[in-house]
DNA sequence: GTGGTCTAGACCACA
DNA sequence: GTGGTCTAGACCACG
């Protein structure tokens, strides 16, 4: 089941892009495995296909799904492998965010603490 | 005075707010000093006025500069402290995103040079 | 007997007409010979019988095969020159293809080598 | 102005690209200049603004265009050099619609005289 | 049934 | 005004 939140500020289409990607990484979608079909996502989370469809799009592009017309979607072998090249573009982001914390006098020690936080929660 | 790129993804008014935040914090535009005008700041960065207002309204808001009707808008006196306060909520944003690089498979290691990096890059 | 790749982004039903296709110019299937029945293709690969019968649609009326009502088809006597004359209607799609790679500034040195190393590689 | 054919089989939206790439090629749109809006679009071509919308999004990954929300679509600096790259991934269409060429008993010779034809025609 | 394209019309943030 | 997102509903090719 994917979490969606309608009220939030991310877009719809970016949080199932982010919820399946999730799910492939726990294993909840096994590589080769078939996905939910477009009209049953949609009535599951109550969107509108032409929102899932844009979802879809994007991870074909990413290559992290392969659309099969009249069969349905499926996962990529090297699914994961895309997702996590995909995530190293988000170390961009860390960055940017970072000069603009330096420059507002966080000190580096205050931003370290915060990732390693995340990961020391997560190793319990 | 203020570095503005229109084609940049980030939008122009928030641009502004940190480009005056960032010379808030270099002494540029020490405390109780007035800030350019509406007027002023549209003709010199060519931006629709409506734009600066926009950023101006938002920086009142988080109580960094003050409205003086008629004679312009002055720096508060504890402007750098407020701008410290809301940078921190920005430390929120590196959390989730770590979170999810985390999923990815990208190791705590690989953030922590990233974020060190902007440090060092700029201690020089 | 038949290659099919059904993650592949061609229809299944062209990979079928393609390897029939192939497999008559190689001679594997000689003209006057009868074709595997649709149930036997649709088992044997585990496709839909209406995708198979697709494929012999469109290979009879390209005049490749002859359905024999009752006993099957057959590969056509004039089967190959067929095949040949659908085939030179691709070159059509040549054409169009490097008038957009000339207007994108790609050299023509480069798309010959490229026709070319099909033929060569292929020699071997 | 753009040459669309609805009745075409290439997906409109492509058909959007394929021509404001060209029209960047040939210099109609110059670099940083401002592309025709959404709305203009959809009205001087009769096309609904979502087809459009998709067409600019997929520009927009190309790196060929950049959208400014509330100002419009610039093009980009290096939009040809982008376009160019993009072009090249045609080359490996050429390469299997070559090999079916071979398959199907077409000389290598046929298919070299229609590429040269294309450049030797629009070199006049 | 499946995914892919397109239209129509609405709402939002931004300039 | 601009681009971006979303909904609603239709049609197509494919299996």
């Amino acid at each position: 089941m994917l979490m969606i939140d309608k009220l939030s500020s991310k877009p719809v289409y970016e949080q199932i892009i982010d919820e399946i990607e999730k799910n492939i990484l726990l294993g909840i979608y096994p590589p080769e495995s078939v996905l939910p079909s477009l009209r049953e996502l949609s009535v599951t989370l109550s969107i509108n296909p032409n929102t899932i469809q844009k979802s879809y799009t994007e991870l074909t592009r990413r290559g992290i799904i392969k659309p099969s017309p009249g069969s349905g979607c499926y996962v990529s072998p090297n699914a994961k492998e895309m997702i996590r090249q995909n995530a190293l573009q988000k170390l961009e982001l860390i960055r940017t965010i970072t000069e603009e914390l330096q420059l507002a006098g966080i000190s580096k020690e205050e931003i370290l603490a915060t990732v390693s936080a995340v990961y020391v929660h997560n190793d319990k």
